[in-house]
RNA sequence: GGCCCCGUAGCUCAGUUGGAUAGAGCACCAGAUUCCUAAUCUGGGGGUCGCAGGUUCGAAUCCUGCCGGGGUCACCA
């Protein structure tokens, strides 16, 4: 239940009443008419723009068609009294027998309010994390992986159809660097001093254990081998290690995708990059040519030479985009065309693509491949993720190039633990940058919104358990409270909780849509801010507690209210890939 | 130089896609606990929303131009 959605249908019938009476034109435009929470409770419960922007459609004065409208809206049972303000501005104040419903629904839907069909279905591959397999994840690759993961929570939650997928470049010569470092490792495990790994090839110890399962399986048999025999097994297996490594790594922010692919299923003769640049050729969107020198300083080592191109600045790009080398060889970019043609030919019709903000250049061509491969049927949703910055105490934690200085996500997460981490790289805005600083977000006071928000749900599971204690539910767990009297839930605070709860499905509409997931997490900062503020209250006057022994029947409408807003704060904190915990010490 | 992002209280940041008197936290000041977890709460001061124009009933939000900070530019992956 969306007390918004339906005072918006209350507004559009009254909207109608006055069509049909001449008061207003036939066929308006009803598309800007907003119905909100205002964001002063002195401007009542809901307020709607509906007369101001209508009424130069309306050849009407705002404040006169808004005096039309109100009285219209006046009729309607729910509405105590809807009146006009400001420049035309219409505030309606609901009957308080809304806020007990509104409670109601959110015990009835449980795990599920919240949950919504606004989706349709659609369609909607998000692509995050997406490292190269040559070495562990770090605190570079954490800030994009929890942002995606929690986007797609928010659009599978809002009725959209998500599937969670990451590229894995193993085509690449990177790939070779890594198979070939790999098998120095192998030649150590077998006993031989390798000496310095020589610079060019990956010297971190995380292929030690690579080198092993080599030696392990392949025995010395490699050793026997011509570099061109070993290094497509070495290859493959140090892929399928670092990937189960990565994997490893992302279980435990708790993020799993549903698709893994493979850049190297793209090549091959008859494979799909073929297909693609086939396709945009047969429709002259790909031709030999070169391009202008890049603007500016000009590269040492630039020449200019004949190559293929994509036509990107056709659909939008400032330059068109190199497809096949001079050497003959594809570029990078061309297997991303046959990825995307690979995501359209699955029947996909929006691509998110969650990047670092250093691959902000991306995106046009990006949006011109979607443009180019669906002819506009499907559509590139780029989202950039500001760096992240380490700090610990405050100083800035450094980290060099250099062999093993930089923070793994391994390390960070057995640090701060999965929780902290999720909920501070949400707690802001994607695009803006993140400081991130060991200390301070493992300290357990107000100042962390992680703990301030779990604390609002251990706090109402404590409720529950002092209650069943006493009798007056059955079990902490299960509080169900079909037969109590919501009506009793009289308190301001508590209809300003309730108030809060009724916004929920709001905020994650505008979230999904927006693909903005700090919006709940800063909602759930507000909603347990609200809860917070209703427990202390309970301190001076001990009559707004929510468990009153000798009043069972406000106790258990205030349970009530408590379990309706343990069920926000779980499904939210679900959105964000948080957990809900129960009990706090 | 071209393109992208950012600029809001002393600090860190929100701002419901254009709404009414711009909000939180930290810090500072003053208070609250014999009582469901004080990991909490209540009150107070604090602003030229980088600058200047424009669009309109109405702009922190949209457009243009500057100023300042960051990112990016390739036959790399």
């Amino acid at each position: 239940m969306d007390i918004f959605e339906h005072f918006r249908d209350v507004v559009t019938a009254a909207i109608a009443n006055l069509v049909s009476r001449g008061t207003l034109p036939q066929g308006i435009d009803t598309a800007r008419v907003a119905v909100e929470p205002p964001r002063d409770p002195g401007h009542g419960d809901v307020t709607t723009n509906a007369a101001m922007v209508l009424a130069k459609p309306a050849g009407a004065k705002p404040r006169e068609l808004a005096e039309a409208m109100c009285v219209e809206l006046n009729a309607q049972e729910d509405i105590v009294i809807a009146e006009v303000a400001g420049p035309g501005f219409i505030n309606l104040t609901v009957d308080p027998s809304v806020w007990p419903k509104v409670v109601a629904a959110v015990l009835n839907d449980g795990d599920d309010y919240g949950r919504s069909t606004a989706g349709q279905g659609v369609s909607i591959n998000v692509e995050y994390v997406s490292a190269n397999p040559t070495g562990p994840l770090h605190v570079g690759h954490c800030r994009g992986a929890v942002f995606g993961d929690a986007l797609a929570n928010l659009l599978a939650f809002s009725g959209y159809d998500v599937v969670r997928e990451y590229y894995f470049n193993d085509a690449g010569s990177q790939v070779d660097v890594l198979a070939k470092s790999a098998f120095l490792r192998y030649r150590e495990a077998l006993g031989e001093d390798v000496g310095e790994i020589p610079s060019g090839l990956y010297p971190g110890d995380y292929l030690i254990p690579v080198g092993q399962v080599l030696a392990d399986s392949y025995g010395s048999s490699l050793l026997e081998m011509s570099e061109d025999e070993w290094l497509p097994l070495v290859r493959r297996e140090s892929v399928d290690l670092m990937m189960a490594a990565i994997r490893a790594d992302l279980k435990s922010l708790n993020i799993e995708h549903d698709v893994f692919f493979s850049e190297s299923a793209l090549h091959g003769p008859g494979g799909p990059v073929e297909t693609a640049l086939a396709d945009l050729q047969a429709r002259g969107l790909v031709y030999e040519g070169r391009l202008p020198p890049p603007k500016g300083q000009l590269p040492e080592d630039w020449e200019d030479r004949e190559q293929t191109l994509f036509k990107a600045t056709e659909f939008g790009d400032d330059v068109d985009r190199t497809v096949i080398k001079s050497d003959g060889a594809y570029t990078y970019f061309a297997a991303d065309v046959a990825y995307f043609k690979s995501k359209y030919d699955r029947k996909f019709q929006e691509m998110v693509y969650v990047l670092g903000a250093d691959h902000g250049g991306y995106v046009k061509r990006l949006q011109a491949v979607a443009e180019a491969i669906s002819g506009g049927q499907a559509k590139a949703v780029v989202r950039l993720c500001q760096l992240v910055k380490l700090f610990r105490g405050g100083e800035p934690v450094r980290m060099s190039k250099r062999a093993g200085d930089f923070v793994t996500l391994r390390e960070l997460i057995n640090e701060v633990g999965p929780d902290v981490i999720r909920f501070i790289m949400l707690f802001r805005k994607n695009d803006a940058p993140l400081d991130f600083d060991f200390e301070k977000v493992t300290e357990q006071t107000r100042e962390n919104p992680v703990f301030y928000v779990q604390y609002a749900h251990a706090r109402i599971c404590s409720v529950f358990r002092n209650a069943a204690e006493m009798g007056l539910i059955p079990d902490s767990e299960h509080v169900t409270l079909t037969n109590c009297d919501l009506n009793l839930l009289q308190d301001g605070g508590e209809i300003a909780i309730i108030k809060r709860i009724a916004e929920f499905s709001r905020v994650i509409h505008g979230a999904a849509a927006a693909h903005e997931p700090h919006r709940v997490a800063f909602y759930m900062y507000e909603l347990a801010s609200a809860l917070h503020a209703q427990w202390n209250r309970g301190k001076e006057l001990p009559q707004l507690r929510f468990i009153d022994e000798k009043e069972t029947d406000v106790t258990a409408a205030r349970l009530a209210l408590c379990r309706a807003v343990r069920y926000v704060l779980a499904n939210g904190l679900g959105i964000l890939g948080v957990v809900p915990l129960k009990e706090m010490r």
